[in-house]
Order: C-alpha cells, then structure tokens, then sequence
RNA sequence: UCCUCAGUAGCUCAAUGGUAGAGCAUCCGGCUGUUAACCGGAGGGUUGUAGGUUCGAGUCCUACCUGAGGAGCCA
C-alpha cells in the first residue's frame, strides 16, 4: 500500500506537527514557548520517539494509581491509537499532592517528561514526567458516566457525547476511518471517479413512501391549493423535495459519460424500523460501472469487500486485536477467511432449491417466487457457506423497475451479498439498458414515468448495458468489528424517535 | 408498526405482598513499580410516569413512556 504515512510523523518542533496547530486552552501555561517536541500517542508507542528523549504528549487519563512510595501511575490516552501511555509522576513534583493525586479518570492533561524503557510488566515504555499540567478537572467524579468499569451499550448510547472516550468507541472511531479512507482509496486504484451526489432530491429511488421531506413552508399556516392539497410551488424548490434515500439514479447519470463512478455519503430513510441493522441516516457506497454486467458487478462486490478488509487487518491491528478478544471472538480470523477465499454465488433458484432441501422448518415457507425471508438469509450465509454469499437473478416480481430483465423474462439480474450475522450488506443489479423494457417495467410497477423523463434520456442518448450496488457502511463497519448494533458504529445514530446531540 | 422481555444507587443487578441490598465506580484511610490492583471505611434511593387493588405494593392490575431482542422494510 502506498503513501500511507501518518502526517502527525513530520519532524517535531517546526509546527508541522497537527498537534501543535491546535488551539491552546486551559491556562497560561499552556502558552509556554519552549523547544519540548509534542508528540501523538501513537508515534510514541511506535517508537519514533528515541527512549532518553524528551517528549510532550496531551491527553485525557484514563485511570490512575497511586504509590505510596511516592509516586503515581496515569494511563494517558489521546486516541491516536489504542493504547494508552504510562505516564509516572513522582511526588517531586510541585503539584503532585495539588492536582497529580487528584488528577482521576476523564481530566485532560499535557505531560512533559522523559521517555524511558518501563522496569514495569504491560508496556514497552513510560514517559516520566518532569512537567504535568491539568488542563481541565472533572467535575463530581462520582457522576462522570465514564467512570473505569465495563458499561453496556445501551447505557452508552444515552451519552454518545462521551462514549467516543472509551477503548470501544475509540476504536470503532479509527475502524470506520481507516474503512473510509480504504474505500476511496480502492476506487481510486481502480479508475473511479467519486461523484458527489445531492443530498436533496425530488424523485424516489425505489417508489417507495419512506422519505424525509425537506421544505421551510410554515406547518402552522401551509398555503393550500384550491383542491384542499398543501401547495408545494410556493416551497423553497417550488416543488417537492426530500432528502436522499440512495445516490444510485443521479450516479448513473455520470456513469453513462464516465464510465467508472461512485457515490459515498449520507443516505435517509424514514422508515419506522426498530433493529440491530437500520438506522434513518446512514452512510452508503454506490458504485456504478459501465459496459458490465452482473458479473462484473459481484466481482466488484467481491474486490471492494476484500480490499476493505485487508485495510483493517494490515493497518488496525491494535484496534482489531481488541474486538478479536472483546467484543466478538473470531473476528479476526473471520475476516482473514474472507479476504483468503473467493466468494460463493448462488442463483436465486438455487438457494431456493438448497433452502427446501436442507431439511429445516422454516416459520416462512420457502417457494419460488417470494423473497428470501431472514431466517432463510442466515441460513445460507451463517450454516450452509459459512461466509460471505452472493445471490442473483431474483424474480422480478419483487424487485424494483430499474434492474434489467434476464433472458426468459422471469428473473431479474439482481444481486445480494449476505453476511454471517448482519444479512444483507449489499444489494444491486445490472440496470434495465433498453428504453421499451423499462418504460415496461415502470408501467408494472405503477411508477409514473413523468417524474423519471431525465433518467429515461439516459436510455435514449447512447445507451449502454451498466451495473451497480449499494453497500452499507454501518453494517460492513459492524461486520468487521463485530458490533453487533449498528447503533454503535456510527457516531451519532438517528433512529426513530431519537435525534439528540 | 407487530410480538416478547426489561425499567430499583453514577453503572450492572438482587430483594415469598411485610424494615430497599450487593458488586463495580466515587470519596477518605492503609498497602504496593502499579497496570481488571489489593484491604478497610463512608456517602449515595420519590424503585420509569399516572392511576387502581390491599391493613400494607419494588413486587399484583390498567394505561402511558423509555430501552433491548426478534419480525417486517431494507443498506
């Protein structure tokens, strides 16, 4: 992999340093000019910092202990990585019985001292701090929700403006990055472009009800038509408008003159769903590539998903080795698994046929022409392949307008990876290329075509056979670390009837 | 939205219809190159809300609110 040096690695003391660009707070002598390097967690832990060094880290601690022998150990931790640093105070210092003592879990500090090799068990090096300044206290300690003791997630979500200061959210926080950057950087590599979609839009994707609706008409005085009916030409677009519950239409678009495009950004749906694996903003990855076919598209699938989870392996590994051994036994095994095999691929008609053969009782019944129900999904995904699946050629009965009709005319090319343990992660097809079968399709499914006139042009001026899918990040963030809520992967979840912060 | 379960100390949970408790966290003291520290002590409660049954309700009943798991919808 290339170019992927941390910037926090420039060479200390000439303010090319990120850190020493932040904002100073907390008192005057935090002003203090002087030559002391300031360094990131991480690069210190790395051992970039030379032991006997001199070194300057800011932090918030994480827990302290104290020595009678005279001094204190503080776990220092500024999210850089996983770990935290040892910091020993000794008693000589001039606020060691003022601040040092009371300096308890949550209070962020600047520590100055010596990097030295730690005679201690647990890590490889302790700074020893000549200089420890409190920069902010924690009021009433015996309220702080963060105190140093296991918390379920769901106490955690009421304070999801603290729970980033935990080992879990900080490394779900440097998961979710690193995939990020991965992804961008895979379709790089690969000659995509990355399309920046609206966020507000007039049409539907899917035909569907669920959206938000987006307007700065006044609800209490909505000017009304003469037939009764809210009067959108008097809304800010002069028609309706929503936010965006998928890029994939307004992709195409550049699809059909750049060939290679993607979208990654906020999504929304205001569907009332109260799981483990829906959120009403969320973040999705939609690819859509010309001149390919649903071959292709699960190859990209399969290709994306890999290199996604190669990333994590190969550049997270302190954060990996905690979910590993904390929150999902196995995870990093499993994801090696994926990354080391290629993934199975199923026709609809096959799964159907192993679901009815495998000997289960179902509580939905397993027959040709209804869609895969969870419990059938988990089957094929959890018991009969073990991991990642692909699934194609639905029936184009339950499928939408937009995904092109097979030869035969029954089945769609369509595609769906499933996961062990979250269920769909990905869902796509090749689209309808050829104007009639769609406008066909439309009429099928009771779509007015008036709405989707420049989509149809994109079928009328040089059309071409493409393909694409949409690919949750929340849900493959919780595949790979295995947070099992997909509540927990994103910083901030809005689901219904929860928006604070 | 439907089904099931649960709301008691900052957190995680106990408490046959009969005096509201423990562990962790916090604070204080002791011990210790500590690291899930250990030992002792202290503070901390309108039992989710509103009604009802009862001599008596954390416990039983009704409604509502909140959360979790599952389902549907999907990514």
């Amino acid at each position: 992999m290339r170019g992927h040096q941390r910037t926090g690695r420039s060479p200390p003391g000439r303010g090319a340093d990120p850190f020493n660009r932040l904002p100073r707070c907390g008192g005057e002598r935090c002003f203090k000019l002087d030559s002391m390097p300031e360094r990131p967690i991480a690069d210190v832990l790395a051992g970039t910092v030379a032991v006997e060094s001199r070194v300057r880290v800011k932090g918030w601690v994480r827990t302290r202990r104290d020595s009678k022998a005279g001094f204190s150990f503080l776990q220092v931790s500024d999210g850089s990585c996983f770990a935290a640093l040892q910091v020993v105070a000794d008693k000589a210092l001039p606020n060691y019985s003022t601040e040092v003592l009371h300096a308890g879990p949550g209070c962020s500090v600047s520590v100055s001292g010596t990097l030295v090799d730690s005679p201690g068990r647990g890590q490889r090096v302790e700074l020893r701090a000549e200089e420890l300044i409190v920069l902010g206290r924690v009021e009433q300690p015996d309220t702080y929700p963060i105190s140093p003791k296991r918390h379920s997630f769901e106490f955690l979500r009421e304070v999801a403006h603290l729970r980033p200061r935990t080992n879990t959210f900080g490394a779900v926080a440097r998961v979710r990055h690193c995939l990020a950057l991965a992804v961008h950087e895979f379709f790089d590599q690969n000659g995509y472009l990355w399309i920046h979609t609206p966020i507000i839009t007039a049409s539907d994707t899917e035909g569907a009800g669920e959206l938000f609706r987006v307007s700065t008409l006044d609800l209490s005085r909505l000017p009304m038509t003469a037939g009764g009916e809210p009067d959108y030409s008097r809304d800010f677009f002069g028609r309706e408008a929503f936010l965006t519950v998928s890029g994939q239409l307004n992709v195409e678009a550049y699809c059909q003159a750049l060939s290679r495009v993607y979208t990654f950004g906020p999504t929304f749906r205001a569907e009332n769903s109260n799981t483990s694996r829906h959120l009403a903003e969320f973040w999705m990855i939609e690819p859509e590539m010309a001149f390919a076919d649903l071959s292709a598209n699960a190859d990209l699938a399969e290709a994306l998903l890999k290199h996604l989870f190669r990333a994590v392996l190969e550049r997270r590994p302190d954060d990996m080795e905690f979910f590993d051994k904390r929150i999902h036994r196995g995870a990093v095994a499993r994801l090696q698994a994926v990354v080391d095999k290629p993934f199975e691929r199923l026709t609809y008609t096959d799964a159907v046929r192993i679901l009815q053969r495998s000997g289960r009782r179902f509580e939905f019944e397993v027959s040709w022409g209804a869609d895969l129900h969870s419990e059938h999904e988990r089957f094929l995904t959890e018991r009969h392949v073990k991991g990642p699946v692909v699934v194609t050629n639905y029936p184009k009965g339950i499928k939408p307008f937009y995904m092109r009709v097979d030869d035969g005319g029954e089945t769609v090319a369509a595609m769906d990876v499933l996961a062990p343990g979250i269920g769909e992660i990905i869902g796509g097809s090749q689209r309808e290329e050829r104007l009639e079968v769609l406008d066909r399709r439309m009429a099928e499914c009771g779509i007015e075509p008036q709405p989707y006139g420049w989509y149809r042009d994109l079928r009328r001026y040089g059309t071409v056979p493409h393909a694409g899918f949409g690919l949750g990040f929340e849900r493959t963030i919780s595949y790979v670390t295995g947070m099992a809520n997909v509540r927990d992967v994103i910083p901030f979840p809005r689901t219904p009837g929860n928006a604070d912060y």
